[in-house]
DNA sequence: GACTATACTTACCTGTAAGTAAGCTGAAGA
DNA sequence: TCTTCAGCTTACTTACAGGTAAGTATAGTC
């Protein structure tokens, strides 16, 4: 079996769902290696500990976000596509079973992260919100749409917004996220 | 000690604030026993099992929010000092070591949940948005403050943007949580 | 003074969590 | 063909979770 493993892959991708799913102290190593077919200690071996586990997650998690905004970040261009975009994924997201964000998932457990994981939760939202920014930026110098105040403060509040949509939407079903979404356009000046 | 116990209280307030710091699976009848000085039989004594001290959990909750919005509903009144009472009400518990709010907590192990919980987590949600929906509404229509949309829809959004604002507010600090605060209120056209 | 109910404690149970040490296996290089 | 090593498994440990049954202390009731 000397190949190269792709139980590594598929722990990581378990895990994710799993967290987004239950949060951190809600699923067990029990939960990833049942499904995969593999044993308890598989998972040890390739991360050490929950935590080396949980930083792949959000690493994993943030090559994500960059390879879906870089373009954008780099060149420019509209931005009520990044938007639609945001909103596109997060209802596949949902769809997919992965219904809470992952700086949700990790809010709720945050005094027992370690600082590593700390830093790279606080690195993932820092970029989340200055692409945000720029797409509230752009939007209004190209008149795509409107608003008052601050870019970034509108930024962050529209995530905000998003984060608690989702677990919202948990209990109310997907229609109040798309309301919440609809929202969103309608502050924007978007379809009056 | 057969006098009126008040140990009864004293649990679910320290399993509220422990369920607001790390969610429901992140304290266990240990973290309250302990700092009580008894013992976990105690909890279960009161509480048979840990479900029952939740739903307790959600029931108090929920009769702080009908004590603190009942005048209104019944008479109306003027909508700034429920939205501003909102406001202080989430900062006064970010400070008083509650840094996520129940709904946010819950969310995370929704699948996990009694269906009486379900039942009584949504509508606790349910008298949340009628309330501030109808705070929308008359703050709209006594010219108070103004937005586009449907009430509800706005509500919805507040109520999400501020329970995702707690959470950021956790790894961001209180400003961020301010800083949302009065994006809502620029959205809302008080204070230009 | 016996009885009863409340509010616990003591002592235990089962299950499961994360984690570890040592052994096995198959491919690939020397 | 022997060795090496990645990628596991087997078999275990320690700690702690929620939960329970039986006993105890105290106050009020008859």
């Amino acid at each position: 079996m000397a190949q190269v493993s792709n139980t590594r892959d598929q722990i990581i991708d378990k895990a994710f769902q799993l967290m987004l799913q239950r949060g951190l102290n809600g699923f067990s190593y029990r939960d990833i290696s049942g499904p995969l077919g593999v044993k308890n200690a598989a998972i040890h071996y390739h991360f050490p500990n929950k935590m080396d586990l949980i930083k792949a997650l959000i690493d994993e998690n943030h090559q994500v976000l960059r390879r879906s905004t870089s373009e954008f970040m780099a060149y420019g261009g509209p931005a009520m596509p990044q938007l639609e975009g945001l909103f596109a994924f997060t209802m596949n997201q949902c769809q997919c079973g992965r219904p809470i964000c992952m700086v949700g998932a990790l809010a709720i457990d945050y005094d027992e992260l370690s600082d590593d994981i700390k830093n790279a939760n606080d690195l993932f939202i820092k970029d989340s919100v200055n692409w945000l920014t720029r797409v509230m930026e752009i939007g209004r110098d190209r008149d795509e749409f409107s608003y008052h105040g601050d870019p970034k403060s509108k930024a962050v509040s529209i995530l905000a917004m998003i984060q608690g949509a989702r677990q919202m939407a948990r209990v109310h079903g997907l229609d109040y996220l798309e309301q919440i979404f609809e929202q969103i356009r309608i502050d924007l000046g978007i379809k009056s």
